[in-house]
RNA sequence: GCCCGGGUGGUGAAAUGGUAGACACAAGGGACUUAAAAUCCCUCGAUUGCAAAAUCGUGCGAGUUCGAGUCUCGCCCCGGGCACCA
């Protein structure tokens, strides 16, 4: 038999199913049940085809081949998102039009993923940059400006000086353009933006509630990490807005806090630089040169300065003072530029002993720091002590150095139980705890120089003790404890605890403590000089509100706002509207038209798509490319005819991705962006697979969209992807990133060349888990194709047998082999596990290889395993080595029998207090009392056992015996 | 700093709390061959031992358990995301 010549039998497959369509088109007419299997589109680079497109393409090939072969109807197609940054770029780098140098790059694209056999349903394909696409992209756009959802406002927004044009946040990364790398500054200008906050929360829809962008996670299986990543760049916070009244002037600061528990340590307020009320105020302000200084001092800062400089500056506004409404205490204001204006309500209270940020400009402009949280520290009870002193201290030594880490020394003794522990250190034989905890901490510190500086609960109770530095110098201090003794409840005074360091506790709280089972230790935290304390505790030194917790605090607290008119409940999110002006050429035209008499004016959708004109020189100046084109700019009003001038901008290409899921439901249509009837049908996607990157961007809005579309009744579901996976990053030989300036960026055209498709796609499968990081191996690529190599063998040399009433001269073995792998297989590519999918697979054809008589009928199902992984391979081998008339991926997916799956003898494992003494080859359905008997009869195990008392056999059934001495 | 992932042989990696290293790659040895390639067979975590075998071993330290790569707590290191969001 010949070798396998990949090059050719891949070529002669690929034309063949391009001949047969029904191999992978989606049917609109079919009793089938749908199934959506969807990549993200890529950017069709003029790098081509990167080694993680077929990592994505290949892993949901399989899936939608295994679907189809499982009796679904699957649509499984491919788009452009063509429009974008690049293409321009290049294009005035290289004076080509974008629209020629992508559709270049798009037809190659096209040959490279027909090259790795991905049974796309081509018949749908979509290019965002075509009129066809954009005229719906427009349409969007005009959906959501008729809702409300589309408005224009002056916004300080993202420039970048190099693409010369405005760039959404999330494409600022690290104050940097994410495109280019050029830097980013401040612009006033107009610009529109998406309503995408309005979405946050659950809302009411025309049929019914739609779940909001939060809410809506819940229910869709994603990766948990892109959920997380997805609330936090939300950034819901629930907090609160307190109303400082401004002294002598009739105005308020509003601020908000989340944690208004700790407003009796509020020393200052800040106001940012560019908050309405600074201006307001500067007439009663002394030192107003100083302040307007510094306020255009922050605005000429970019905001890559402001990132790069983190220290803290201000300006305080002399002669106003802030009343804190709690105890009206008079607190000076200062203007800051490390309070954002745009979140919140653009001022803070500011709690220097008590949040990182104020304390650290407390610290350089010499401000007050007043503590109002101690820390609270849990441990179990003595009574739990009585019961498990070795528990007791190894969680009290967790919980302590959890809490204290390297700063702190202490110990504690239980000598009152007639019991010694000492976490770090401990208490010597006639040493008084005092002098112990000093002991400990000079040995421990180094430093002689301490003392104690109070002491309570004297002998009766367990004494806690903590040593500190920078509190004079490690002072030793002692530590607020409540514990339970058999009348001594009435110690717990109130007055008794009055005195206790820094600690207040009211007289019904010490009555809750006192009904705990495991009373808590409370401790104090120091006020150290060095950190702030930033955790929730007890509040202290706060009127009627010591003693409480944080939590309770802040419940109360806001209560008692809301009662005085002086502050109220607010939920703030860091999340933004989203600005999709671009001043750029390749992008789809905002269909707006700016009429002097009439305003604003949405293009009629009769006059969709605004083209984008072709004579423009798209070379960035600063204004948008459209509006030097006069035929394009220049256009009479659709309301009154008279002169207007359409809008010039284009829109973010995030745009046009957010609804492509959509179109490929129906993508020929012209009427609509897709039949309400074909949506129904298709959507939502069942599985949606890319990369990581897209985690916030493209996915949230995706949703966003797919929400106001159901608000409106436009679809009836309101989550876009049920399921999401991403495929993992590949890197280089090397470990690094793949890039062309590196140089080490893998073709995967040059691995089809060399080893073929099928070897390709099985190497990038068998690499490791999907979303896992990865580093290629030019070597590795060996296994895959030593295991087509030998596939193609055992087919092409091996006898293979009918077996109609039994087969004679075969293995008993082999039939239980294949049960195993249709099962392994079946459930690999259902969990996405395919690396080790593919592993039994090779586990099949080493055992099967051993035999020279070989049953076809077992065979042709491992065949039909293999087709989704190498299709080139099985489909030759089906049709022309087998000779089947029809194509393999016609075939139904096979059946495993679980009884079938089982072995009849398997190896018992002895152990004897868990070290592995035997093993026993036994029969896999004997009794646990065979098993145990066959164990301990057994001459091995009998060495450990011999003259020792046997208490306890633990037997786990087809696996081990364990015997316990 | 915060939030997610990770850490297992020379390498990529397997392992519902139950035989750690399946399956591969690379390496070494052997068979076939005039030779090479291809193919096939053997070895392949460490230490001790002639061997049988024993002990140790999944980043580090503790714990739970008859039994821990897997569960709990603390720590270290690496990767990714967010980052003055009060």
């Amino acid at each position: 038999m010949k070798s396998y010549n990949h090059k050719k039998i891949e070529k002669d497959w690929q034309k063949y199913w391009s001949e047969h369509l029904e191999l992978s088109e989606a049917q609109e007419n079919s009793a089938k049940p749908k199934f959506y299997c969807l990549d993200m589109f890529p950017y069709p680079s003029g790098a081509g085809l990167h080694v993680g497109h077929v990592e994505n393409y290949t892993a949901t090939d399989i899936y939608s081949r295994f679907k189809r072969m499982n009796g679904f109807n699957v649509l499984h197609p491919i788009g452009w998102d063509a429009f974008g940054l690049p293409a321009e770029n290049y294009a005035i780098k290289k004076g080509v039009h974008p629209d020629k140098s992508t559709h270049d790059n798009i037809k190659n694209f096209i040959n490279q993923i027909k090259n790795i056999g991905i049974s796309y349903d081509w018949s749908r394909e979509i290019d965002t940059s075509s009129p066809e696409y954009y005229k719906w992209t427009q349409w969007f756009f005009l959906f959501l400006y008729k809702n409300g959802l589309a408005y224009k406002k002056k916004a300080k927004a993202n420039w970048c000086e190099s693409c010369k044009t405005v760039v959404a946040n999330e494409q600022v990364v690290d104050g940097k353009c994410e495109r280019c790398g050029g830097e980013i500054i401040q612009k006033d200008l107009e610009q529109w933006f998406f309503k995408i906050t309005d979405f946050v929360e659950d809302t009411d829809g025309e049929n019914g509630k739609i779940s909001g962008l939060i809410n809506g996670l819940d229910k869709i299986d994603w990766p948990n990490s892109t959920k997380i990543a997805q609330k936090n760049w939300i950034g819901k916070s629930e907090g609160t807005i307190v109303k400082f009244q401004i002294k002598d002037s009739g105005k308020n600061v509003e601020v908000f806090t989340t944690r208004v528990d700790t407003i009796f340590g509020c020393t200052y307020v800040v106001l940012a630089p560019e908050s309405k009320l600074v201006s307001e105020l500067k007439e009663q302000v002394k030192n107003k040169e100083e302040v307007e200084k510094y306020i255009i001092d922050t605005k000429k800062k970019t905001d890559l300065e402001r990132m790069e400089n983190k220290e803290k500056t201000g300006v305080e506004m002399k002669g106003i003072k802030a009343i804190n409404p709690f105890n009206n205490e008079e607190v000076p204001v200062f203007v800051a530029d490390y309070v954002i204006a745009t979140y919140g309500t653009g001022a803070v209270m500011a709690v220097p002993a008590h949040d990182e940020r104020d304390f650290e400009f407390a610290k350089k402009y010499d401000l007050p720091i007043r503590q109002s949280i101690v820390q609270v520290l849990e441990t179990n009870g003595i009574d739990k002590v009585r019961e498990d002193k070795e528990t007791i201290e190894r969680k009290s030594v967790d919980v302590i150095m959890k809490h204290w880490k390297e700063d702190a020394y202490f110990c504690l003794d239980w000598k009152y139980n007639n019991w010694k522990s000492f976490i770090i250190g401990g208490v010597e034989e006639g040493e008084n705890i005092e002098e112990a905890a000093l002991r400990e901490a000079r040995e421990e510190s180094g430093y002689k120089n301490m003392k104690v500086v109070r002491q309570v609960g004297g002998e009766i109770h367990s004494n806690f003790f903590a040593v500190h530095k920078d509190v004079n110098r490690y002072a030793i201090r002692n530590c607020v404890y409540v514990e339970l003794i058999d009348g001594e409840q009435e110690k717990l005074s109130e007055e008794h605890t009055k005195n206790h360091t820094g600690l207040w506790i009211k007289k019904e709280k010490v009555a809750e403590f006192i009904n705990l089972e495991a009373p808590k230790i409370y401790w104090d935290t120091f006020l150290n000089g060095d950190r702030a304390t930033t955790e929730d505790g007890v509040v202290i030194d706060s009127g009627e509100f010591s003693g409480l917790s944080s939590e309770e605090a802040r419940e109360k607290m806001t209560v008692w706002l809301e009662e005085s008119k002086s502050g109220e409940r607010k939920i703030n999110y860091r999340l933004r509207d989203w600005l999709v002006s671009r001043q750029r050429y390749w992008g789809a035209p905002i269909p707006i038209i700016y009429c002097e008499k009439c305003g604003e004016v949405p293009v009629p959708e009769k006059d969709l798509p605004v083209k984008l004109p072709t004579d423009v020189d798209f070379k960035p100046t600063g204004e948008s490319p459209l509006a030097i084109s006069k035929s394009f700019h220049d256009v009479a009003c659709p309301l009154c005819g008279g002169e207007s001038r359409r809008e010039s901008d284009t829109m973010d290409t995030f745009v046009c991705s957010s609804w492509y899921y959509l179109r490929f439901a129906d993508p020929k249509n012209e009427k609509e962006f897709a039949a309400k009837k074909n949506l129904e049908k298709w959507l939502p996607v069942d599985l949606y697979m890319g990369g990581a990157e897209h985690t916030v961007l493209h996915l949230l809005y995706a949703r966003f969209f797919t929400k106001a579309l159901a608000k409106y009744g436009y679809v009836n579901f309101d989550e876009p992807f049920l399921k999401l996976r991403h495929q993992g990053m590949i890197m280089a030989e090397d470990g690094r990133k793949m890039s062309k300036s590196l140089g080490n960026v893998v073709n995967p055209d040059d691995v089809v060349e060399n080893f073929g498709a099928d070897a390709l796609r099985i190497y990038e499968m068998f690499m490791g888990p999907i979303d896992e990081m990865k580093a290629w191996s030019m070597q590795n690529v060996n296994g895959p194709k030593n295991f087509l190599d030998k596939v193609w063998k055992i087919f092409g040399e091996k006898e293979l047998i009918d077996c109609g009433n039994g087969c004679e001269g075969i293995s008993k073995e082999l039939p239980i082999m294949l049960h195993k792998t249709i099962k392994k297989v079946t459930n690999d590519i259902e969990g996405f596990n395919f690396n080790t999918a593919i592993s039994q697979m090779m586990i099949f054809i080493n055992e099967f290889g051993k035999h020279d008589k070989l049953p076809k009928a077992a065979m042709e199902k491992f065949l039909i395993l293999l087709s989704p992984f190498a299709p080139h391979m099985a489909e030759e081998i089906w049709q022309n080595v087998l000779e089947h008339k029809n194509s393999i991926f016609l075939e139904k997916w096979p059946e495993f029998d679980e009884a079938m799956t089982k072995d009849e003898e398997v190896e018992m494992v002895v152990q004897v207090n868990g070290k592995i003494r035997d093993r026993i080859k036994i029969n896999a359905e004997i009794s646990e009392e065979e098993a145990k008997k066959i164990a301990l009869e057994s001459e091995k195990v009998k060495l450990y056992t011999e003259g020792k008392e046997i208490r306890k056999v633990i037997f786990v059934k087809g696996k081990l015996v364990s015997v316990v001495i």
